[in-house]
DNA sequence: CTGAAAGTGTTGTATATACAACATAGAGGA
DNA sequence: TCCTCTATGTTGTATATACAACACTTTCAG
């Protein structure tokens, strides 16, 4: 005795959910800039943060985590791992409320470095998922970053 | 002195970088999911597993991993953690090769608690992403799924 | 048939992620 | 000023994820 109603939900959800879809993406898109970056020894989670920090530095990891939307404790963690790295630093150590990071030297020279894998990486996503769904996966970012400004 | 190289290979990664925005996205989507489903006591990364098993079961995991683009490891343990919750379990486990899983009647149960939160995620999250973006991550799903059909 | 190669599943290890609880600091209002 | 509320950061815990190495099976070429 097979449920029809069950049946209909399973449908439905194979068929439309948009999280199923995005997480698989997300997964495919990972691994692609992974793959890339991997005689670098870094991978694209840490070269995004590092961006970040790059760009705005010095910043606190509070503002870091809203731009990427990671947890604090996430962000946390993660920053620890650069830091024993030696890519990035804490400037104004007095206490834990002020933590500035910013990029070092050895940081920058890794960007310099990673820039021709990215590319590389950034080519084949935009061949995988095909030109429209890029632009559109650019303008759905901007959608969430707008609205963030004016919360 | 300041690298003009640098700031440049920063600004491009910054503004088009996929797997930055493609990874905000997923926590985003991710997190809207999540918070729906939490009454239930599973996350939608579980959901995502029992709908494939769902829908194609009895199915072997190297399949299911296939279809999620999941790693065949993060699917062995992920498993284990949902039939530890009694929502799947397997047939013909004369060896190890012969896994089989399929959906319980309490994993069905589930999938029908989980319908009406799942409908208010996906209604959120098309309306946080537009309608049009929706749509784009539909497609991209399918291009990756049609490319692995003709793999 | 036999041996190599490919497929499948598990386990060790490391990173990524988030929630809850906590400590502390800063900001404002009474 | 003082007290509360909010913001920030860390730590404990659990899940998610992937790579490498391993064991075992199936397949297939010779």
């Amino acid at each position: 005795m097979k449920s029809e109603s069950l049946d209909k939900t399973v449908d439905t959800i194979a068929s439309e959910c948009i999280a199923v879809r995005m997480r698989m993406l997300n997964r495919v898109v990972t691994k692609m800039f992974d793959d890339a970056l991997r005689p670098l020894g870094i991978k694209v989670s840490q070269l995004n943060i590092l961006m970040v920090v790059a760009k705005r530095g010095p910043v606190s990891p509070a503002e870091v985590g809203r731009v990427l939307h990671l947890e604090k404790s996430t962000l946390s963690r993660n920053s620890e791992r650069i830091m024993k790295r030696g890519w990035i630093e804490v400037l104004d150590d007095t206490n834990a409320r002020n933590h500035l990071l910013q990029l070092t030297p050895k940081g920058s020279r890794l960007i310099e470095k990673a820039r021709p894998l990215w590319s590389k990486a950034q080519k084949k996503t935009r061949k995988v998922l095909g030109e429209t769904v890029a632009k559109a996966i650019q303008r759905a970012a901007n959608r969430v970053w707008s609205a963030d400004q004016a919360a």
